[in-house]
DNA sequence: CTAATAGTGTCTATTAGACAGTATGTT
DNA sequence: AACATACTGTCTAATAGACACTATTAG
């Protein structure tokens, strides 16, 4: 059938030539979350969470799983993440950016879902008793080399443990083929979207000021250092930590008394200058 | 409804609960060209180039747009970005990763559909005169600041000229919104889609060897120098730049000879040991 | 010889790593 | 006083930037 200009074309399209498909939003919700410790001298310890919910139906009922739903036709992708985020945790105007798109023909029990991810970042106090009931944050820990990702999820109840096996795809480049080794019992590829926003947050918080979306207003440098030391596993020496951060914050006048120790002044976000 | 297993939900699950839709997967294909220069002295200029096809249907008939398809029902993502890149250029195993997916419920005239978009690099010299009759290799020229970014897309007879606006998200990361502001007559938001590759290149090339998959088997530092220096859109000093590559290549027995001056040793890539 | 690219030596500036030291609060 | 954290000074190591210099070829 030949057409003699776009409007005739659109006029007469079929748009049900190609069996269509479903789609969903994933998001992984990244947060930081203190522990008390019991020695009164001591700082609380630092983790970053993640926040999962429950499903209360099939399938995968009864499983943790990300917070995510179906998008509607009309619609846009950032606004159905949004939307979800809005719901879970009552929360809009959250810093979130799209992850990866997984499309596995096999991902979903039910039929061919293609799920976009999301991965968000906000700061607890914000929220404090705002979740939904069937949701959690969950602590995390994780271990990684070249072969695979150990990542553990805690939320004082349930511990879940997650094994993520890591193939270099290419030997030029970073990118890794994930695959689940040990899910820990939760839905979808739900352990896959985890083990993309960690590798994210991880690589991020080097050269952004991504963090800062989880931080309080006012914080201290050691707690600051404390949240990336947890999101890049690693222990980093202060004096080289306080450089570096150094142009990114400001000193305020406020001070944080914690206990047997030497208060702690309180910094803010400085926003570089637009470069 | 209740149901008493996952087996008996899935037997009666109705996928037809939501309006489904339609997805497409664009790629977005980078290599290198020569332009010979008139002084027999002087060497080639390199670009680094894209492929582009001309539409022969409606919508945005004879539009150029990235090489596209829909997504199968039971199709795999990645293999649908495979099939696309093999239809044009004839070529597997060849490198590639996604993009961005691309979910504007305007962003196709015929109806909704989400495009993921992904990206690929390929030595030009493995697929001389293979390529499909509609498609042309267009340089690259590209010049940003903080507030857009200009492309001058190339093919010896058509010059394509796209300006893409960026405004900052959000004050603590890298990430842009982007809006098309001039398209050049590129069909969909393609134009989008290219802003993205050559940022995402433009990135990688720092930190990963993903540039060795447009490079030939054995090249000169020259050579390889001028490539970086094209995708980053600066110069860099040699020494510099010979520092910095030494550990990823590897000197041969073999030399160039390309005119009125001293040859140059040809290298190869080599990988770095498993870290 | 000349113009052009190939390739190296070396000084300097900047940044990162390491470690020791001082400061200050609560119990 | 003792302990834990806060914060700084400074030496050293590693890396990046700059520039000058030598090498080698076709015409």
């Amino acid at each position: 059938m030949k057409y003699n200009s776009e409007e005739e074309f659109l006029r007469n399209y079929n748009s049900d030539d190609f069996k269509k498909l479903s789609m969903t939003v994933d998001t992984l919700i990244f947060s930081v979350s203190d522990e008390k410790q019991d020695n009164y001298r001591k700082l609380s310890k630092k983790y970053f969470s993640i926040l999962l919910v429950k499903r209360d139906d099939y399938p995968f009922r009864d499983k943790w799983c990300l917070p995510g739903g179906f998008i509607g036709y009309d619609e846009d992708i950032d606004d159905a993440a949004k939307r979800i985020l809005k719901t879970e945790t009552n929360l809009s105007n959250i810093y979130m950016e799209q992850l990866y798109t997984f499309g596995d023909p096999k991902r979903d029990p039910r039929m061919r879902i293609v799920s976009v991810s999301y991965m968000s970042l906000v700061d607890k106090n914000r929220l404090r008793d705002k979740l939904s009931d069937n949701a959690s944050w969950f602590n995390v820990n994780y271990f990684e080399d070249d072969k695979k990702m150990t990542i553990l999820l805690d939320n004082g109840e349930e511990s879940i443990k997650l094994v993520i096996g890591k193939k270099l795809k290419d030997l030029t480049t970073d990118r890794y083929k994930y695959s689940v080794i040990e899910d820990g019992g939760l839905a979808f590829d739900h352990p896959l979207v985890i083990a993309a926003g960690i590798s994210r947050l991880k690589n991020k918080i080097e050269y952004t000021d991504i963090v800062f979306n989880m931080m309080p207003k006012y914080f201290t440098l050691g707690e600051l250092q404390q949240v990336y030391e947890v999101i890049l596993g690693k222990e980093l020496l202060d004096p080289a930590f306080r450089r570096v951060i150094a142009n990114k914050v400001e000193k305020t006048d406020k001070v944080e008394v914690t206990g047997g120790h030497r208060p702690s002044i309180l910094y803010t976000y400085k926003q570089k200058k637009s470069n």
